[in-house]
RNA sequence: GCCAGCUUAGCUCAGCGGUAGAGCAACGGUUUUGUAAACCGUUGGUCGUGGGUUCAAUUCCCACAGCUGGCUCCA
């Protein structure tokens, strides 16, 4: 029998002949060490601890103890999950039941919809399940064979991925057995059900089969396994406390921002504290922006359609902006027409009245009142208007025809948008001067506010709204400048993720779905942008960067600084895009050194993204408990008694005087309550005065960070402390 | 938009087929206090909105809205 070689982590080699498995390595080595084995690590591979070893390998035996060994635990937790759920619930399809960074999930589809109230019974299931310890058993089919056994199961969903993509690419399949359940799945798998420890059902919500918003919904299931008990309890009460920090929260107790149903879903409305806050990292960036030679400009909330029309965000984004205002209001009625024809849902009676209204309008009539003039303010116009729409519909042939009859009276209908993005205006800022390849690149900077219809699933927090401002600002750039410019803005958005403590980031370089036609612009221009991004952030030293495929934006490839919230959701946060095409829509030039017209480039940047979003990150990522230089309350005085009341005044003048942001509690409640009232309230600091500090001339500083107090100070002494805090923008908050 | 759950005082939450309760907050008083909650009292709710069942609905049913988690989307 031929020998292979095992290559252990201690460096040791070890022969074993082919087909030995893992288990029978880790028995010759240690009855304890193949009672703690979980799985096997071959060549950076982990496998089942029955899997026979074929060829030479870097061997290691993974436990309990090991990173990997989580992950096939939950692995099979999933499988164990949906075991019991099929047990419980009869007719069962089983989709996918992959693991995820902090648990699992299972995609099922059951007959009777599975709900909250039954994870005590689904886990009781699992419990006898994990109690009775039956080892999960690999084996292999052919494809037809292995089709044809998961078909008998019933389980359509399975059967469906084989024909769609495990059929073509894969000779066998394997299957995993675990008593009377079978289950269509690559591994790898613990040894046997007894070595999962802890396991819980978290959560229970929608999701499309394979991702595909078309498909069939299905249930997700989430749970999470650990190997011992008290990790599951640590991590549940992880989740508990990260609950504490999330900023709608804390943006409710400490009153920084508010959202109002009266007001409308998604919109944030900041409170004073919270735009204070907004405020100060506005004037932060400002501040290095006019220093990075930016040029600050200002423009309306709405733009023109037609505006957006060339630039292509109406066309594109239509779903997800808020409807046009139009000043023929007979709009609307046609573009409920041109909807229900375009969807084959227009009647002829429809038809009809929707013809006889455009008849009334065309004559500047009202439809329900022949006797009024309607509307009056626009008649005139809307005579010619609504008559030339009229009588070319009665014209068209087909339903095509008639649709582009419809579309294109709408089109000549003067609308104005809500602006879902800057650049438009931003470009024809530029395009009001002509520019010489001396004055490149031209940087003009905005906190700009945009407005777009999230989907209403989709809304929450700071973090996902409706309205929402970004600092922004539109580079226009000869194509030499591109790089050291790119490079620049990727600094300042490191300086400001760096100057705000945010540290855990990923930075993703976002390209186009090769194939898709979401995008604009011809593709070598595509491959030069992509290109040029990847280029770029390789020499950025340190930067971890991935590639994100599909993200770009439709005009150009991006790079996005993602981070993470409370909860471990991910949020775009700083973006950089380079952009070829919208330069060519608006027809864009320079004139270069040799007198001749140029097509700029333009980059689109936001360092912040969205202050909304940043701002929501922020409150999480500092607990609520700001830096000294963003804290809208800075220092708060507190009286032992209403005896040293004038002396409290005294210091709270004297500090506000020194441009500190200072509050006051004169109460004749006692100390330890109004410390307790600004600790909770996140106030950095205290200044504690009372009778001895008036005799003496001094203060009592309270740190709320470091929870010390250090009595008998100068004001003086104190005020250059936090003068210093303040200056450096220091970081010191505390988790709580 | 889709799936599931939730919605009771400003906040956190209890409650129930017979027209509501706690703690904190707020307000008034007593107290004059040395570093994370003094004491007493008062106010406060068309129980998310609309409809239905019922002698009677905050409670049961339906619809809608909003919120939460996830999916899809995200210029």
């Amino acid at each position: 029998m031929p020998m292979l070689s095992l290559k252990l982590p201690d460096g040791s080699v070890r022969q074993v002949p082919a087909g030995t498995r893992p288990r029978e390595v880790a028995e010759s080595i240690g009855k304890r060490l193949a009672q703690a084995a979980v799985a096997a690590k071959v060549n950076g591979e982990i496998v089942d601890l029955d899997r026979e070893l074929k060829e030479d390998a870097e061997f290691a035996l993974l436990t309990d103890k090991d990173k990997d060994s989580l992950d096939v635990l939950r692995h099979s937790s999933a499988h164990i999950m949906a075991r019991a759920v099929m047990r419980l619930f009869p007719g069962t399809e089983l989709a996918f039941g992959p693991t995820t960074d902090t648990g699992f999930y299972y995609d099922i589809h059951s007959p009777t919809p599975i709900r909250e109230e039954d994870f005590p019974r689904i886990e009781e299931e699992m419990a006898k399940i994990v109690k009775a310890a039956e080892p999960f058993e690999r084996f292999e089919k052919s494809v037809p064979e292995g089709r044809q056994l998961i078909g008998d199961l019933k389980q359509r969903l399975k059967v469906e991925h084989i024909d769609e993509s495990l059929g073509q690419s894969h000779e066998t399949i394997s299957f995993y057995r675990q008593g009377e359940f079978i289950d269509l799945c690559r591994g790898p798998h613990i040894p046997h059900a007894g070595k999962v420890g802890a396991f819980k059902l978290l959560a229970i919500a929608g999701a499309y089969w394979k991702n595909d918003a078309k498909r069939q919904q299905l249930q997700r299931l989430y749970g999470t396994a650990f190997f011992d008990k008290k990790e599951l309890d640590a991590y549940l009460k992880q989740i508990e406390e990260a609950k504490k920090r999330d900023h709608r929260v804390l943006g409710r107790q400490l009153k920084l921002f508010t959202i109002s149903q009266v007001a409308g879903q998604g919109m944030i409305l900041w409170m004073p504290k919270g735009a204070i806050v907004r405020g100060l990292l506005e004037s932060f960036i400002k501040d290095e922006l006019v220093k990075r030679g930016y040029l600050p400009v200002y423009t309306p909330h709405i733009g023109n359609l037609n505006l957006y029309r060339t630039s292509g965000h109406f066309p594109y984004y239509q779903d997800a902006q808020f409807p046009p205002m139009y000043f023929n209001p007979t709009v609307q009625t046609v573009d409920t027409w041109y909807t229900l024809l375009e969807k084959k849902l227009l009647t002829d009676e429809q038809e009809k009245a929707f013809l006889e209204t455009i008849r009334a309008v065309s004559e500047g009539k009202n439809p329900d009142d022949p006797d009024q003039e309607f509307p009056r303010f626009t008649v005139g116009e809307m005579k010619l208007d609504a008559r030339a729409l009229w009588l070319e519909y009665q014209e068209a042939k087909d339903r095509d025809a008639k649709l582009k009859v419809l579309k294109d009276w709408m089109s000549g209908q003067e609308g104005y948008l809500l602006k879902p993005m800057n650049c438009p205006h931003h470009i024809q800022i530029f395009k009001a001067t002509p520019h010489s390849y001396r004055d490149l690149p031209i940087r003009l900077a905005e906190f700009g506010t945009v407005y777009r219809f999230e989907q209403s699933g989709e809304l929450g927090g700071m973090t996902r709204v409706r309205g929402f401002t970004q600092d922004d600002a539109h580079l226009f750039l000869t194509p030499e400048q591109v790089e050291p410019q790119l490079r620049s803005e990727i600094e300042l958005v490191l300086l400001v993720l760096k100057t705000l403590g945010l540290n855990e980031y990923r930075v993703r370089v976002s390209v186009r779905e090769p194939g898709s036609d979401k995008y604009v612009g011809e593709p070598e221009l595509w491959e030069k942008a992509e290109a040029t991004l990847k280029s770029v952030v390789e020499t950025v030293p340190g930067l971890n960067w991935s590639i994100g495929v599909g993200e770009a934006a439709f005009y150009g490839p991006k790079i996005d600084f993602i981070v993470k919230d409370c909860i471990g959701r991910e949020w775009q946060l700083g973006t950089v895009q380079l952009d070829y095409n919208l330069p060519r829509r608006f027809e864009l030039e320079y004139t270069g050194p040799d007198n001749k017209p140029h097509r700029p480039v333009m980059i689109h940047r936001a360092p912040f993204g969205s202050l909304e979003r940043f701002t929501g990150i922020l409150i999480e990522n500092f607990a609520g408990s700001f830096p000294l230089w963003l804290a809208p309350e800075q220092v708060r005085v507190l009286t032992i008694s209403e005896k040293s009341e004038a002396y409290g005044r005294e210091i709270e003048a004297k500090l506000r005087a020194e441009g500190f942001r200072v509050a006051s509690d004169y109460r004749s409640e006692k100390i330890g309550a109004k410390v307790r009232e600004a600790s909770v309230e996140k106030v950095p600091y205290m200044i504690v005065v009372g009778e001895k500090d008036l005799a003496a001339g001094t203060v009592s500083l309270r740190d709320r960070v470091a929870d010390k107090e250090t009595r008998d100070q100068k004001l003086d002494d104190v005020i250059a402390r936090l003068r210093e805090e303040v200056a450096t923008k220091a970081i010191r908050s505390a988790t709580t």
